[in-house]
DNA sequence: AAACTTGTCCTATTATATGGGACGGTGTCC
DNA sequence: GGACACCGTCCCATATAATAGGACAAGTTT
């Protein structure tokens, strides 16, 4: 906003957010009119990527697709992120003791990040997997990172965001989300049936920072079939537990009164 | 090579490439030393990277680290590699069968790329985790890959790389690692026993593609008391089955006589 | 077989990244 | 506590290096 950043980088970037998960192949003149550059400007700044390792192209259809240079990146990035250093033990424990997937989630701008995760023994990729990019606004991690965003936040997301049902149980009206929202913040934790795969449940607490910000969240999830409303209290209990140790180590200080949840 | 591709983006490889895993926050001075480049093109743009979300930057030291754009695109990543995508249910059913970890590298370079990852119940953090990039001259996949590239690469790798003593077990002789390659050509997988972590085995396969190269390797790995000589036969077995299986799926037609073995 | 794609290559033009030095802040060492 | 070293950032004239447009060959579809 300030300054205009570097335009090539702005290429750059505009080239590899092309790639989404329902498009991980593009061709160069597709990548051109996606990111409104000319076919030249795409094709040499692609075959450059290439070169690097950022981009790979196939090699009978000509299509790009993202490299390999960018996992390797996200390797390193994955190692800095000292929160999730922190976070891997609790979350080893979190399974162990519910035998159920536990993720764990950080704010991205208006969405959430998969950042670790620790999978059940039983359902493989029902759920998100790491690097994973989600909305706010469907399943429990999201709501409960939404819950304790400053409410201004809130209304300010919700107004850009557009509410895709993602199945049928997804809370497609704003209002409605508010009211889950309220009671997420009374209770310090929120749950999701199906909201964003069907048949998936899960339990979620957020993690707060030095400020009180969100900062992430961590969730319990798992088939819909074993989050009976008993099982659901004492999964929240745990993650709501584990949440608060985590922001904790965050640098957050708990109030007197009760911020998130109720937990001496 | 053959044409020097474009310098900027080159620049930004070069700060990207300075964050390691021991050094995961960089100044922009160190990283100018590094990438040589001046500070003003290193900070302005680091800064630039940081507006996009490639970089971060702390707050309050102002040093850089790897942004969370970059685990976002390793996302998309993820979900184009096919191969992992086929791979994924074999892994899964081989985890069920031994109870260990079991772990996709894909070859990159002159080094593996984890790229999934089924961890065993019991120890968590033990082995690689998804986007670490580790050598081919320790650990079992990293042998099986070795052993299974044409020969004339193998000098040239082994020639160019740095042998580090990983631990007391880890094979710094070229001559004694090519001894160890050649018996796992004619076996058909590669075993370790704390090579690359102490206490850490590992029974791995190589997975080839169309024309019979390399393209990765399937492992089995967890603590060395677990894994007895009886142990690995049987884990030895399984891991060449479903290695061949990926193989055979990546276009991979086996020969009548020894697989690869011998190219001139 | 022809008429569309597709990715790549080439060159003149000028927009744009560059680098040296100055500035203000922070931490450290005498 | 003051001086020093080091940090990230900013500014601006200069020239380098990215750009756009069209030509090209190869491949696919009609």
């Amino acid at each position: 906003m300030s300054s205009s950043p570097s335009s090539m980088l702005a290429h750059i970037v505009a080239i590899l957010d092309c790639f989404t998960m329902d498009q991980t192949e593009l061709g160069v003149r597709e990548v051109a009119r996606k990111a409104d550059l000319t076919t030249s400007t795409a094709g040499r700044l692609m075959a450059d990527m290439k070169e690097f390792g950022i981009l790979q192209q196939n090699s009978t259809t000509r299509m790009y697709s993202l490299g390999m240079k960018i996992l390797a990146w996200s390797g390193i990035y994955l190692s800095s992120l000292d929160l999730r250093t922190i976070a891997l033990p609790i979350m080893g424990d979190l399974r162990r003791l519910t035998s159920e997937t536990v993720s764990l989630y950080l704010v991205d701008g208006n969405e959430r990040l998969c950042v670790e995760r620790i999978e059940s023994q039983h359902n493989l990729r029902m759920v998100a997997r790491v690097g994973h990019r989600l909305p706010l606004y469907a399943g429990s991690a999201g709501k409960a990172i939404l819950a304790f965003m400053p409410l201004a936040r809130v209304d300010q997301i919700l107004k850009t965001t557009e509410f895709k049902p993602l199945t049928p149980m997804t809370i497609v009206d704003p209002e409605v989300l508010k009211l889950d929202l309220d009671r997420i913040r009374l209770k310090g934790y929120a749950e999701s049936h199906g909201e964003w795969i069907q048949e998936a449940s899960g339990v979620a607490a957020p993690i707060l920072g030095q400020g009180g910000e969100v900062v992430g969240a961590l969730s319990i999830s798992g088939p819909g079939s074993r989050f009976t409303p008993m099982r659901v209290r004492e999964y929240a209990a745990e993650v709501v537990r584990a949440a608060g140790q985590l922001s904790k180590s965050m640098g957050y200080i708990e109030e007197r009164n009760q911020p998130i949840g109720e937990i001496s």
